[in-house]
DNA sequence: CACAATTAAATTTTACACAATTTAATTGTG
DNA sequence: CACAATTAAATTGTGTAAAATTTAATTGTG
């Protein structure tokens, strides 16, 4: 009789618990440059195009305006982006890199791959696990 | 030229994601029951030993004080768990269920099918997955 | 054109999560 | 025995997360 409620049998936890992982060994990773792991999402998709709405940012990492707005208004804070609203439609924010934010990948360049060292695992490992992630996250509907 | 820097490139962002997705799909199935995914997962642990203390749940879960306290004083006001002080060592703070909270087991034992369900993946992939984590989890010294 | 419906952010509330500090109790060593 | 070092929780502060509500702007339909 296995107790299907016991904590080591649940699919879920080692889950949680390598996400919570992942982001601790990001820590010192991004303190050095002044990020924390969501500013660092936030920072990794502006870097890919210098200015987009809140609504896309947010779409591209599942992330809501309850997140969002005070996430952003911290990296506004550190100069690493201007908020602006659309002349077009004034409900819409732009999100646009400064210059500070835009030169802040070139100390984000190592992190990757300090990233994989931390991480102590093989490639292939994380490659398969990677595929694996993937694969399950599109299996929703 | 591949940008290591790129949102999808990264390994750790899909993880980040299919935790939180995981949670979001608990949320329903555990609002049913009262509880919150962390207050389900501290449940897990009593309910595989009726007392325990703040210090043993924390290293089964990877939680601090910080956030064990408050939560713990959470399941204590939904008459789910009793904390009382060691009379041996005034320091520990002993976790106890309560008959409310041993009984609350019987309402979660759906729980792990209908979460299988839910994810919409193949018992197959569900194991692989939980393997290569779990391999990656130890491989950290 | 009017006005309901929709949309985009912001705000509010509740609840983690973790770092750092504090408080109180216990243990180890001289 | 004294007292520094350690340990266990609690507290404080900062920063996500997500649900629900609010506000303001825009769009669609009669």
């Amino acid at each position: 009789m296995d107790d299907k409620l016991k904590i080591n049998q649940q699919l879920c936890f080692p889950i949680y618990l390598l996400a919570k992982d992942i982001i601790a060994l990001y820590r010192p990773l991004l303190n050095a440059i002044g990020l924390t792991y969501p500013q660092y999402l936030v920072m990794l998709v502006l870097w890919e195009n210098h200015s987009q709405t809140v609504n896309t940012i947010g779409k591209k990492l599942s992330l809501d305006s309850g997140t969002l707005t005070p996430l952003l208004k911290r990296l506004q804070q550190k100069e690493l982006v201007i908020r602006t609203r659309s002349s077009e439609d004034e409900r819409v924010v732009n999100i646009t890199l400064t210059n500070k934010g835009a030169l802040l990948k070139n100390n984000a360049q190592c992190i990757p791959e300090q990233m994989v060292e931390a991480m102590n695992v093989s490639i292939e490992d994380l490659t398969s696990l990677k595929e694996l992630v993937i694969k399950i996250l599109n299996s929703k509907k």
